[in-house]
DNA sequence: GCTTGATTTGACCAACTGGTCAAAGGCACG
DNA sequence: CGTGCCTTTGACCAGTTGGTCAAATCAAGC
């Protein structure tokens, strides 16, 4: 790993830290996060805290350098090879998972993003923008070879983001309109397979 | 309107005000945004700020009181009377209007369900769920009467929240990975027209 | 059990925060 | 042109904020 010249505590800390920061920084963006509520969620005096992060700002940073990777690496495991439609719904598939099982990296990305992407705009004009250039071609390969329907591909990808972050970033609205005894997720994955398979499948009605 | 008992300078700096609250709330939340910063952009002094609302709570209260309303209005609208197909993407159209033109309660809101919804949980559970639930079975009455595809209808109606606030949440980030000389709300209007189409078209591979 | 470096913290600071208040300034109307 | 109310503000306050620092504590090898 990375932990290169590291003592236990300080993997142990560094760890305990930007869990605790994850969670602050989601929940009440950079702003309105306070060094005292990371300190609390983290089990850590402020001053340690301080011992093993320069400023805020250094905690925030380490947790953007991981996130956009993170983020996208559903994406770049879209295989060119592959079946188109099953690509596609592996992708959705992926992406879904990553709303489920780390919703507080989502909403700490989509935090980033509502106030303009301060600290993130260069990624996302290269790494982000790169990616989804190189994966938007593969898409209009396959249009091109009758294997998929037309559609704009760029808003497809948007499609797919929107449709799965949804379930992360709005979980509570989403909870409060399904009632108790839903499972929102099992129930997005099979919605999201159909949305997916109806849009892409070939067929009189879809011929652009 | 509802200005009885104020004066103009009152109505025009309470307008000012609320304004540059929208603002300075949407981009930061709650609590990063500071009474400093809404009073420059609002062209006016803290303290005269603190003479038109008791605090920056009220300000914050005070914006989101017609928000759900105005948010709420175009699934209103959806007509049990109407034409199946073509109510549900006049719906899509009204939202995606919204965010084009209202970008800034879009994040506004965006923010206040990321964070939790603490200061909108009742609302959400009353007057959001309740119209959630009456539509959602006007869609399943469609569905029963065969004139538009079986998809869970709440799902549905999540889907084009998703869809549709996307471009006005994540607006910095569709502009960067569509690049210059696109017109992302135009490109989303003819996507998502195609999108509910094809999911909600009956025919032979679209019978549940 | 002693030494040395890693770790932790209480006390502190300057800047900023939401909010108060008394006094001053502006405006409409008799 | 004076009066009374509406509006505006400079000065101020207590609490919070990100961050510092010297001193204390701890852990591990010798």
């Amino acid at each position: 790993m990375a932990d290169t010249g590291r003592t236990r505590i300080q993997t142990r800390n560094r760890e305990a830290i930007l869990d605790a920061a994850l969670e602050v920084f989601a929940a009440q963006g950079f702003r309105g996060a306070t060094l005292d509520q990371i300190a609390q969620a983290a089990g850590l005096s402020k001053p340690n805290l301080l011992y093993y992060f320069p400023s805020k700002e250094a905690m925030h940073a380490a947790l953007m350098e991981g996130l956009l990777d993170t983020w996208l690496d559903p994406l770049r495991e879209l295989d060119p090879e592959g079946e188109p439609v099953a690509e596609v719904l592996k992708y959705v598939r992926r992406k879904l998972d990553l709303s489920r099982d780390y919703p507080r990296e989502s909403r700490l990305f989509a935090n980033e993003i509502l106030q303009g992407a301060p600290r993130m705009r260069e990624a996302l004009e290269g790494e982000l923008a790169g990616l989804v250039a190189e994966k938007a071609a593969v898409l209009t390969g396959w249009m091109e070879a009758g294997r998929i329907a037309r559609v704009h591909p760029v808003h497809l990808i948007f499609s797919i983001w929107a449709l799965t972050q949804h379930y992360a970033d709005f979980d509570v609205q989403v909870r409060v309109v399904l009632g108790p005894g839903h499972d929102p997720f099992a129930e997005a994955g099979e919605f999201l397979e159909t949305v997916f398979s109806r849009l892409l499948a070939l067929g009189a009605a879809n011929q652009g």
